[in-house]
Parts: structure tokens; C-alpha cells; sequence
DNA sequence: GACAATTACGAAATCGATTTCGGTTGACTC
DNA sequence: GAGTCAACCGAAATCGATTTCGTAATTGTC
């Protein structure tokens, strides 16, 4: 029994080796290495021979060896902590897809890696860098004092990260000018006649949380409405916060008329809640997201939110972390993206006016 | 400008080789080698020296050198599609947070890589492969004829999937009894007196669409119910697909009082459709899910679902791929893993009785 | 105290592609 | 026809860890 199946899927086929391209052809290992590579000094003739040949053979060079001599992974390591939402939420999932898809564009290959214990974090970072398995991380969620950060730029690792930090100015970043989207989330708001809007807001170690609230203060002065502590509560940028944020909402300010989520998930959280609390949205209270994931548009109802592209910043922290493998300045690769309202039908005019 | 940042990141503070460690130790490179791999012919107090000295010279073995050598990568590829779900579907980017997790247990890592042209989908297997990137592969979304297994168990490549195909006698997978599941759902909502249940099904070339169908007839005929072909509506898995079924039964089968659909993402795009339609969930329609992502929980109103653990899936298949890699024959990995219905509140009692 | 077994370690080969450093050709000059 | 210069190609070194194959030192045996 073992060894019939054993022997079925024992054929490990060999894989072809520069060595016996070149002695197929009768030609030395440099020149094939050098014809496949397109180098200059090498016969049109004889690249063509080359290729023809490899081809022939099967022969895809082994990265392995390639690593060693080249000292390059051609592989970039993304780690997520397997404990908090990791790949759980969705915009982060969404924008792994995307990234992974930037990268393959410039030939290179994602390393995704779950930590389990936060303890051990830097420690495969380290690890990662050390063992040579990749040229370069791209670092999610970023904290406002980030040891991550430190660590990597002390080290000279080239990384980008996905959100800015205290030390953004001397890092690549790329990140979503949030600060400015939800004050303009605010101003929406009010423009529909909200005059008591309150904010469920994101982890507060995660630098783009502080960002957002700023944006909420700012774009209530810009409205004209009072800033009440009160309004914003603690979160994390999962749905369970917005459940709770809503209940406590309601208990203790029950004449807010709206809310503007950290995230798409918060927000979805909190219509949850409010349904069955007997809360309809939007006609007694509007709720708002962050993020514009896809599933926002499959909610019910449809969710309003502040939208970006994973996509885009997926493409674009690519091209950075190939510059900076490649020995740009971080100072270089800093990016700024914006998002926009896109209007569903979790928000509306006010009843209570 | 340029240099100045440059300066500050430019510190490659050089990774120490094992070279390096023999030389301070006084030692042959061998004689580390062997003493950080634990050998046995090498003694206690020369392990403890060379461990000491490894750890003062911050010494992380590079595995470039050593995959070289020993002819594995200790990775294991994933691949996504890009353009389809990919990431995109919450089971999908669950399951593989759970994968990473579990490969990391192992000592593996994980390589996850966007396929964005579907043609060159087996070339990008083949590519990793030959290159030595991975020592395996996991595959999601197994097809009923799927050319990516031909194409593996031909090369002699380990892999597993995440699904059973037409050739799952002869490979390694695991996979989730959908058709009992699904049987149990009709009964579950035939007990709640439900007598015309539709389904919203998959994309029929994967085979476990096939078997959640399957599941679907078997369940209408222990529940002593006809079974109506125009109330099986092919779908994508996507929340789309979820949103059309749904308009399409209520305009050809109003008489419908339930609906299971072939994933939650499908049943989250049927219940917000039947709020746009002016229908009550779970008061005029029950919708029932599958997968019971953490999503489902959050939505309004809450999901029943068939559900089914992700980590296990993942920790499963962690141990599988280790076991394939280390030569263990296909046909001794092979799982088959229950899904339980979670009851919460888009299901109920139907009122037309 | 000579001989066989262990025990503990090292020199050199190995993995496979790339690079360095020359070495041949043939064409071209004067 | 000697000398110069490109254009092309190869032998050997290289990347860094592991393995193979031995050797030296120690222990044990009678």
C-alpha cells in the first residue's frame, strides 16, 4: 500500500542544470549563463543557440545557487501577526492580494510570514533578513513608535511601511492622507444635518488611528460643532468594537445621529448592533466607514465610506521597495494617497433636525 | 540631499558566515557546522563554545548557502489568482493567515504569489518549482479536472490541496464534507418547515461545488421534498452572484421561503439584495451561508452558516505538506473534516406554512 | 604495552550559477 | 606582414553551508 502510492509520485523529474546546457551545446558555463543573461559579449548566433537549447531542456536556473552568488532573494517578506486581525481583515487581505500582484510585475516573490507570539517579532525579522530569504519587508500597521522601525533602519534592511510613523520622515512610507478624509467625512455629515456625530475609533497604539481623530476634531471645527470627548471611543479595527462601541453609544449620548468608523469593519459592526438594538440605519442613526472594502458594497445597507485603492498602494509600495532594494533613498519614497467619500445608503439626512 | 539619506541608511552591517565563527573559535568550519545542527560526534563542551560564540557574532546561518546545499528551500508556495476571488474571499485570506501560521511550527515559511494571467498559472508552478523556491505547494480551490494536479503529481512535486478532485485517490488533500453539510442544512431548514428551498450555488468547475449540490439534492430527499432544477442558480462564490440569484428567484419563484448558497460571501449578497427588495430576513426569507467566516457573525442580521475552522484546515494541511516533503506517500494524507451549522438569526421558521 | 575501538575534529569536495580575468580568433591598419 | 583592437568565449574562483572521507587522539582490552 505505501509503496505503490510511494512509487506513483516518485519521479522527481531532475531539474536541468546550467552545466548540462553547456555541455549539450559544447560551450563553456559562462557563456550560457552570460547568453541567457543577454550579456553584450556574447554572438546573437550563439545566444540564440542558447536559448534554443535550454529551452529544449527544460532549464530554469535554480534561484538557490542564483542567491548565493548574486546575493539577492528576489523576495520580499510580509509578516502579519497571526494573533490580531493579520489576514482577518479585509482591507489588509485585500491589499496583501494586491501587493503580491504588484510585486510578481517586477519579478519578485512575497514571503508571507504569521507570527504567532508579538514577543518574537523582531526575532524573525531578523531572522528573515539574516538567512538571506528576502531583499526587503513591507511592514502593515504601523505603529506610532514603531521598534520595528528602528530595528530594521539601524541595520540598513530596506523596507516600506504601509502607514507613517515618528520617524516618517526618514523611512519610505506610503499611506492614506486619513486625517483629511474624515474631516471631509465630518463636513459630509454635517452637510446632511448631523449636529452630533461621534467616532468609534482604531487602536490607538496604530499611528493612522491619531491621524484619524485628528481629522474628526478638525472637521468638526470646520463645521462649526463642538468637540465632545465623549463622541470618540476606544477601538481596534475589528467589527466586535463597533458592536460594543454602538451599545455604549446609546446608553450614555443617545442623541447622535451619526458615526464615522476606523474602519469598514467597525462600521459594520456597528449597524449590526444598532439592528438589534431596533436602530434602522440610516433613518435613526448614520454609520460610516474607512476603507472601502469590497464587501462594504454587499452590506446591508450599503455602506458609506472613505475609499482608497489596495490596488494602488499595492503597486506603488512595489516599485518603492524595488528603488530601495536597488539603493534609493527612503527619503525618496514617501507617498501621500487620498481617499474619497463614496456615498451608500448607511448615511443620510438627519430626522432630527 | 540623495547622499545625505543614503548615508543614513547605508550601514550593511554584514552578516556573519559560519566561516567567520570557525575562524574566532580556532575551530574547522565543519566542526560548527556540525555543532549547531546538534551532531552527535561532536562534543558537549565544543557545542557549548560554538553555540556561545554563534550567538556573540550574531551568526544566523544563511540559508541561501544552505538551500544550495541541501536541496531544500523550507518554503512551501501559494498561489493566488488575482483577477478571481483570490484574497478577496474572507474564507480564502482566513485560511491562509491559518496556513502561514502553521507552516511557521514547522519551520516553514510560506510564498505567496499572485498569478495574474491565468494562462501562466502552470508556468508559474513550474517556475517556482524549478527554480528551488519551494519545496511544495498548497492549492486552494481545487477544479473538478484540475490541470494543476496532472501537472504536479507528473513532476513528482508534493503538494496538497484544499479540496478533492477527479484524481483525489492518487494526491494528498483535505477537504471539508460539504455534501453532508449541505444535506444537513436542508434538513435543518426542512425542520423549520420550509417546503421550496433554493440554492445559490458555485462556480461549477470546482468540485466542490459539485459535491455541495450533491449534498443540496440528498437533503431535499431525506426531507421528503421535490426537487426543483430551476431553484439551483449557478453562481461565482462571489456576494455578487449572491445579489442576482436572489432577484432572479424572486422573480421566478416567489414561493421560496429558503435559500442556502454556496459560500457566505454568496448569502451576505442575497440578504442585502432581499432588503433592497423589501424583504425581511429571516421573517419572509431564510439565507443560510457556508464557510462561517468571522465576517458572518457582524452582519445584520447575524448569519447561520455551516461552519468550519480555518486553523484547523490550516494546521492540518501544515502537517500534511511536511510529511509529502519528507517523502511520505500521498494517499496516507487524506482528510475529510465535518462542517457544523451555527444557528443565529437569518434563518427562522417560515410563516407561509 | 601492543592493538582495536571509539571519540572528536578538519581538509577538501559539493551544490549550481555568476564573475573575474584572461586568452583566442579574425578583422583592420599602415 | 607585424601590430592593434574588437569581438567572443572559457578556466577557475566565488558565494556559504553541508558532507564525505580521513586522521589524530583517547579509551578499552587481554
Amino acid at each position: 500500500m505505501r509503496s505503490r502510492s510511494t512509487e506513483t509520485h516518485k519521479v522527481p523529474v531532475k531539474r536541468a542544470t546550467l552545466a548540462e546546457v553547456a555541455e549539450a551545446l559544447g560551450v563553456g558555463k559562462p557563456t550560457v549563463s552570460r547568453a541567457l543573461n543577454n550579456y553584450p559579449d556574447i554572438s546573437e548566433e550563439t545566444k540564440r543557440r542558447v536559448r534554443e537549447m535550454a529551452n529544449k531542456l527544460g532549464y530554469v536556473g535554480s534561484s538557490r545557487a542564483r542567491q548565493l552568488q548574486k546575493g539577492a532573494a528576489d523576495t520580499i517578506g510580509l509578516l502579519v501577526t497571526a494573533a490580531s486581525e493579520g489576514l482577518q481583515s479585509a482591507y489588509q487581505s485585500e491589499f496583501t492580494g494586491a501587493l503580491a500582484a504588484a510585486l510578481d510585475g517586477h519579478g519578485l516573490d512575497l514571503l508571507l510570514h504569521a507570527v504567532q507570539d508579538p514577543a518574537a517579532e523582531i526575532e524573525t525579522y531578523n531572522r528573515l533578513w539574516q538567512q538571506g530569504k528576502v531583499d526587503g519587508f513591507v511592514l502593515m500597521r504601523t505603529r506610532i513608535s514603531d521598534e520595528r522601525i528602528g530595528f530594521l533602519m539601524e541595520r540598513g534592511v530596506p523596507f516600506v511601511t504601509q502607514g507613517r510613523s515618528d520617524l516618517a520622515d526618514r523611512h519610505a512610507w506610503i499611506d492614506i492622507d486619513s486625517e483629511e478624509a474624515f474631516a471631509q467625512a465630518i463636513e459630509f455629515l454635517a452637510g446632511q444635518g448631523h449636529r452630533r456625530i461621534a467616532m468609534i475609533s482604531g487602536d490607538p497604539d496604530i499611528y493612522s488611528t491619531v491621524l484619524r481623530e485628528d481629522g474628526y476634531r478638525a472637521g468638526l471645527e470646520s463645521a462649526g460643532l463642538p468637540f465632545d470627548p465623549k463622541l470618540i471611543l476606544p477601538g481596534d479595527f475589528s467589527a466586535a468594537c463597533g458592536r460594543l462601541g454602538l451599545k455604549q453609544l446609546v446608553d450614555s449620548a443617545s442623541d447622535v445621529t451619526a458615526i464615522v468608523c476606523a474602519n469598514d469593519a467597525t462600521a459594520m459592526g456597528a449597524i449590526s448592533q444598532a439592528h438589534e438594538l431596533g436602530l434602522s440605519v440610516p433613518e435613526q442613526l448614520s454609520v460610516m466607514g474607512y476603507d472601502g472594502v469590497r464587501m462594504a458594497e454587499m452590506f446591508s445597507p450599503p455602506l458609506t465610506t472613505l475609499s482608497h485603492s489596495a490596488a494602488e498602494s499595492g503597486e506603488r509600495i512595489a516599485s518603492m521597495i524595488v528603488g530601495l532594494v536597488g539603493g534609493d533613498a527612503p527619503a525618496n519614497h514617501q507617498i501621500l494617497l487620498p481617499a474619497q467619500i463614496i456615498e451608500r445608503r448607511s448615511t443620510g439626512p438627519t430626522a432630527k433636525e
